[in-house]
DNA sequence: CCACACGGAGGGAGCGCTCTCCGGCACGCC
DNA sequence: GGCGTGCCGGAGAGCGCTCCCTCCGTGTGG
């Protein structure tokens, strides 16, 4: 074997050490590995055997700076400030889900989401940095704040982006959404049609518009069964927040007969106040969440919820983003998913 | 304004656009950039106000293609065949553990996680080329199935990389871990100190090294209090697998009054089925868990559980995993954490 | 006063790849 | 039979960066 056929680990093979294997010319060995135009099958076959022989791989930054694509995507979860611990916030299966249909989306196309987070100026800018020295194609963001700024600095900068959830300002952005106002309405017409006389709302942070359209839409659909108001009490889309809201509505309201919970996590702290205080569920109060996550089903009685298809939603966000990688001129579009009403055990 | 202050979005602003603009060579804005070398103050300055003014950010791939560096760090969760939907995996909260103390351990040095799933042998060739091809320096690896065949690729390539867990099969690799075999133990005395008789347990993957080792260390541990033999019933680390187990077991041992369940989430199902079947926790029925996942205090009665610093081995694991990127040849290093009972109610 | 050393800036050679352009060859048509 | 027309392979010019080497200017010691 002559060095060229067994290159050092140290020093992996290149075009050129296959071209020089196969005796032909490193366009040729490159338009064989990546499929373009015609290549006598002859040749085609000898450059394949020379590529196996040689171990070679494609270096893929002398690629992507000619190419000027590095076939890979951020995935961005961006909050505001304090996450007190990152861990925290990745232990929300929420985030599971949307990692999973983010991953789905992006093998056919064979490429990787490189996880981020952006939770104060600094790392918003390194964001912003990582995807305009082209480390990244573009951007999948998951805001967990209404006043994040980086939806609005990534539109600023030209960036190719595709949220989740619509911004909380208008912005010439993608985004994926539920439409969450008609999934609190599936959720107050079965709380009516239980005949709930008082129902009360553990909402999700105020300044995010998905809390803001389940609270709105759950209002509304109550106006229109004659209720024009039911007590709320604010959340943050954790279980401990949620708990804690319920403790306050209970106290208030130690009558009421029926809970809405703007996501399972909080619901599974509804339950778990409501069961301290030796309220059953769904014989006393009815509770529903929103999300259908994992939480649904591990809690006791298993929730009834309105289902969120995240994981399609999520995989929808990729190709969104792809085609606006590939048309960077195009519009902006917006898809917006249904809701469904998951009835289950606790009302 | 030039052409030259005033890149079009098209072009971004390269190196010799800052030079220009600064009067001084390509050379001399590398150096400030990178900051290496005296360069005269003043020149320096200058050079800073053309970066800005060309709002010029280094091109990745260029430097990349130079530096031999990516600047990326590959996290890999990896199994065996068919995990029946990506989403599932990731909900299980341990993930989201391992992520944020893997974000935490790379944020230091600036770098960033990519995200791959390893579940069959294409995705795993995929993996081991994308290593190979420089767009990643090294590999962090989760595996969840004991027979995986990743951790032996990675070594046989030379590729830089960690386990999170001790592999299978003995492998020139680095790895952290939990001290298993002592948590197990932990669990089983406790068991043992509360008069519990009859204890059973429901078991990890049988081809996992921690479920082997937490099952291993948990019959010593009885044995050592004079019980040569319990029950055990495999789950698969998931709800649903401890539920079906626990189903078993309580039918072929009515009588148990203790359970030890290899993680959290098992535990879960084990207390919903025990829940099923009127059995009080912990009056009736001793549950511990293992992991100290968000599981633990999501369930009720809340779980006493063996306590898994996962962040903090994820963190550790990165700066493993830096290490061996920077010293090459460097032998393989192991790092094992202790466990700790978390005494909560179910026991 | 000159030789030498040293600090600091510029020049240039790649890193490994893609892609355009060009040349050569074979074939078909007039 | 000559010339146009494809088709296929090769040559070469970069992509934007780093880093080595050179070179120049200044300060110091002999």
């Amino acid at each position: 074997m002559t060095d060229a056929l067994q290159p050092t680990a140290a020093r992996p093979a290149t075009l050129e050490d296959v071209a020089r294997v196969a005796g032909v010319s490193r366009s040729t060995v490159s338009r064989v590995v990546n499929g373009v135009r015609n290549v006598d099958p002859a040749i085609q076959e000898t450059v394949r055997q020379a590529v196996a022989a040689t171990g070679y791989v494609p270096n893929g930054a002398a690629r992507a700076l000619v190419t000027r694509r590095a076939d890979t995507v951020a995935l961005i979860v961006s909050g505001a400030g304090e996450t007190g611990g990152d861990g925290m916030l990745f232990t929300d299966p929420f985030f599971g889900r949307v990692v999973g249909g983010v991953l789905c989306g992006l093998r056919p196309p064979g490429m990787h989401p490189v996880l981020m987070l952006a939770d104060d100026d600094a790392s918003r800018a390194q964001v912003i940095a990582y995807l305009r020295r082209g480390s990244a194609d573009g951007a999948l963001l998951v805001s967990t704040h209404g006043g994040d700024p980086l939806p609005a600095l990534l539109a600023e900068a030209g960036l190719p982006a595709v949220l989740f959830g619509r911004p909380a300002a208008a912005l010439p952005l993608s985004y994926v959404d539920l439409a969450n106002h008609e999934g609190a309405r599936l959720a107050a017409d079965h709380l009516a049609a239980r005949g709930c006389r008082r129902v009360v709302t553990v909402t999700g942070p105020a300044d995010l518009p998905a809390g803001q359209d389940r609270q709105a839409g759950f209002r509304e659909a109550m106006a229109r069964h004659g209720r024009p108001w039911s007590p709320e009490a604010a959340g943050d889309f954790t279980r401990r927040g949620g708990a804690a809201a319920m403790t306050r509505l209970l106290a208030e309201h130690p009558d009421l007969d029926g809970v809405f919970a703007a996501n399972d996590l909080m619901a599974q702290g509804v339950l778990a106040v409501l069961r301290e205080h030796g309220r059953r569920v769904p014989e006393d109060v009815a509770v529903i969440g929103f999300d259908d996550s994992s939480a649904a089903t591990a809690a006791h009685p298993r929730l009834t919820t309105v289902r969120q298809p995240v994981e399609e939603m999520a995989t929808r966000m990729t190709t969104l983003l792809l085609d606006r990688i590939r048309h960077p001129g195009a519009a902006p579009t917006s898809v917006l998913f249904e809701p469904r009403l998951i009835i289950r055990d606790s009302a």
